[in-house]
DNA sequence: TTACTTTTAGAACATTAGTGCGGATAGAAT
DNA sequence: ATTCTATCCGCACTAATGTTCTAAAAGTAA
């Protein structure tokens, strides 16, 4: 089964460029011209070798009644890649623009009863409080985030500085999605977007 | 040749799953059977049709000589998406992280002779001046540009605040990739990697 | 070599499977 | 109704195509 003599490989690419260019597969007086064998019975006692091998489907009494085994690491059948998705819940909108009041929870830690969406492992990374916001407004637009977009997020207990975050300001209870700095006493919240000023706090 | 008849919906159907199934075509007669017409003649009466429209190739004289014509809009074949490829100019590296002296020319005008990279049209965008540059060091790590990565930039003649932009500083020759914001009198330029510091200057 | 298995040849044979033709039906247009 | 065109039926015909049998050639192992 492991080895294929000469005339079986040639026999088994044969087939493979026959269907290619045909899209049906061939008789066996096809392959027998095609390989140069003299005789159809050498095309029919090698095709049922390889049939016996598991190369190769083979229908008795069938004209063209043939098939490549596409199965196992050779198969040249294509195949979606496969990708690892994950769910993440979406919880919301976020103002990236003018702070804009949530409709939401006091913290974000409720990840029950929000609707999820899947996205590719390698998008949403190895991290683990990780969701997902829509963003509303044109705050970020200078860093390619635009109305609409979904940032993906994850919570972490840290930030640092000159990284974006998401910011919920008290005072008026609206979350907004900026450029974090923290400047010794002050704290500086920097939209990405040239009309937009950057905003200061005391920590 | 727009409109199938019932019979010739059928047929295409069965021929269909019947390639699914077994990999290879099915034979008039089965189209007969599997569609439950009483005539051979009828189905290659219908097989003639179809072929006309051009949603069927056939060969004459040939069992099983059929194929889906898998063109138009139709099509259910797998193709490789098309990507509208962009040439886009490799002009060096970027220092992202500490000042690093660029071996480059005075300006990155001259955009002849060096590296052409193929790039989605989605990704490039509709600029014209646009070019890339591989990045080094971290300095950007805060808004997910690392080490080695490519940034596709474009020339424009003004830079607005808060923005991504390749910095040139003349007085060490170098050229590093920051946010950038103008203050005012001053000129801030701002890693987004919380290890280092922000630099101003007088405008 | 001898004996045994695998592969190749050639050719007749048996089905499978496409084609063609006279005629029946069914609508549609006149 | 009449005529015309598009379909459908059955059946016979024949080319296309798989199968089988006998025998020879080519390897293989003792």
């Amino acid at each position: 089964m492991l080895k294929l003599s000469k005339r079986q490989q040639m026999i088994m690419s044969f087939i493979e460029n026959f269907i290619e260019e045909n899209d049906y597969p061939p008789t066996i007086r096809d392959i027998q011209n095609g390989c140069s064998i003299s005789s159809t019975s050498v095309v029919a006692y090698n095709l049922d070798k390889l049939k016996e091998g598991g190369q190769l489907n083979r229908h008795s009494e069938v004209s063209r009644g043939l098939s490549l085994a596409s199965v196992g690491p050779n198969s040249n059948k294509f195949k979606p890649p496969e990708i690892d998705s994950v769910a993440v819940p979406l919880l919301g909108t976020i103002a990236a623009g003018s702070p804009f009041p949530m409709p939401e929870n006091d913290t974000w830690s409720d990840l029950s009863g929000s609707e999820l969406i899947d996205l590719p492992q390698a998008i949403v990374g190895p991290g683990d409080n990780v969701y997902a916001l829509k963003v509303r407004g044109e705050s970020m637009i200078d860093a390619l985030i635009s109305d609409g977009d979904l940032v993906i997020m994850e919570q972490t207990s840290s930030v640092r500085n000159g990284q974006m975050a998401a910011v919920r300001i008290k005072s008026d209870n609206s979350t907004t999605l900026k450029n974090f700095y923290s400047e010794g006493p002050r704290t500086r919240l920097e939209p990405a977007n040239s009309q937009m000023d950057a905003m200061t706090f005391p920590s």
